[in-house]
DNA sequence: ACCTGAACACCGTTCAAGT
DNA sequence: ACCTGAACACCGTTCAAGT
C-alpha cells in the first residue's frame, strides 16, 4: 500500500509470442479505439517487455497492418459461404448484410482496416494480398449475382459499385455520423437504402446520357 | 554550426491565435496525414509556445473537432450551388462529382471527418451542428432530383443512399484500396459506378421480395 | 486576458547485455 | 534465437509565473 506495486515481471517469457501478440492487440484495439493501440500497453498486456515486440514486427506500423489483414482475411472469409440457389436480391441482401455484419461485430478493426494506417503508400504485400483476396471473393458473389463470368468488366464494376456502397453505409454507421432509427433490423437497413437507391435511378432514367 | 540552432522565441505572441492556429493545422494536417497531427508541431509552426493553444482549445481532440467542423462547412457550401435547370441523371453526376472532387482535394481533412477522432462519442455540438447542415445540403440537392418535397421520407432515404454511395467511394478511393485506371477521369468513375449499380438493380428486379 | 518555461506522465524505438 | 532494462527523442497536458 506504499508503494504503487509496480509487480515486476517473474519470468522471462520464451517462443510462441506473435499469436499472442496479434490475438491481445485486436482485443484492445475493440477497448480501446482505433487510433490508440500503444505498443507499451500491448507488451504489458501480454506480459513482456515492450523491446520484444520488436524481434517479431519491426515497429508499430507493421503490427497494425498484420491485423488489417488479419480482418481482411476474416472478410473475404465470411463472404465465401454463399446459397448458389437463392435469388439473385436475395444473395445481394444477404452478401450486403454479411458485409455490414462483420464490420458492426468488429467495429475499431475495420476502421483500422481502412483508415490512414493501411494507406496506399503502405504497400505492405500481406496487407495488399489479404485485401485483393477479400475483393475476389466479393466478385465472385457479384458474378453469381448477375449470372455472369467474374472476368467480365461489368462483374468487376458493379462489384466496385456494391463495396462503394457497403463500404460506405458500414463507416458511417459505425462513425455515427448517420445513424437509423433504433428499432431499425440491419437487414431493414439495407432494405431501405437499395431501395433509396432504386428511386434515385429510376427519376434519372430517360433524361439525357443515360448508361450505356 | 556546433549547437542544433534552437531557434528561440524573440516576441511574445498577442492575440489573434485561433485562426492562424486553424489555417495552420490544416496545411499541417495535409502534409503529414490524418493521425499525426502534433500540438508542438502545430505550436512550433505558428510560433507560440505549445502550452499558448490550451487557451483556445481545451485538448487536441477539440481542436481536430473544430477542424472538422471546418470541414463539413465547407463540404456544406460546395454542395450549395447548384444548376436547377438541368435534368435529374445531370444532377445527380454533378452532385456526385462535386462530393468527390471535395473529398480528393482534403484528403486527409476528409479522413478526419469521417475518422475515429469525430466519431459518435465525441458529441461535440459544434462538429454535430455541421454535420448536420452538410447532410441537410445533400437532402435538398436529392430532393431536386427526385422532384420532391424535402420533408418526404423516400428523400432522406435516397439521401442515405448516395451518401454511402459517395462516401464509399471517396473513402475507398483516398485510401487506395481500389485504384481506378490512371486514365480514368472522376466522371468516368462515377459513371462507371453508377452503371454498376444500375446492372445490379436491374438483375435483381422480378425475383421475390422486390422493393416496395 | 493571454502567453511562457519547466515539469510530468506517457509513447515508439534502439541497443548493449542477459538467458 | 529470443528476451530484457535502460536510454533517447518524442508527445499531450498542466501550472505557477511572467507580460
Amino acid at each position: 500500500m506504499t508503494k504503487p506495486t509496480v509487480r515486476k515481471r517473474e519470468t522471462y517469457h520464451v517462443g510462441n509470442l506473435v499469436p499472442l501478440l496479434l490475438s491481445a492487440a485486436r482485443e484492445m484495439l475493440e477497448e480501446v479505439g482505433p487510433t490508440k493501440l500503444s505498443m507499451r500497453a500491448l507488451s504489458e498486456r501480454v506480459g513482456v517487455s515492450s523491446a520484444a515486440i520488436y524481434h517479431h514486427y519491426s515497429n508499430r506500423a507493421e503490427l497494425i497492418v498484420h491485423l488489417a489483414a488479419l480482418g481482411f482475411r476474416e472478410l473475404g472469409k465470411v463472404h465465401a459461404v454463399r446459397d448458389k440457389t437463392a435469388p439473385s436480391l436475395q444473395k445481394l441482401r444477404t452478401g450486403c448484410l454479411t458485409y455490414l455484419n462483420f464490420a458492426r461485430s468488429n467495429p475499431a478493426l475495420y476502421q483500422l482496416m481502412f483508415g490512414p494506417e493501411c494507406s496506399a503508400e503502405t504497400i505492405s504485400p500481406v496487407l495488399l494480398k489479404a485485401r485483393e483476396e477479400a475483393f475476389n471473393e466479393l466478385m465472385e458473389a457479384v458474378a453469381e449475382i448477375l449470372n455472369l463470368d467474374k472476368e467480365i468488366e461489368e462483374v468487376h464494376d458493379a462489384a466496385f459499385s456494391i463495396w462503394s456502397y457497403t463500404h460506405g453505409l458500414a463507416s458511417l454507421v459505425i462513425h455515427g455520423a448517420m445513424q437509423p432509427p433504433p428499432n431499425m433490423t440491419e437487414e431493414g437497413l439495407i432494405d431501405k437504402t437499395l431501395q433509396g437507391f432504386a428511386h434515385l435511378l429510376n427519376a434519372t432514367q430517360g433524361t439525357a446520357n443515360s448508361p450505356a
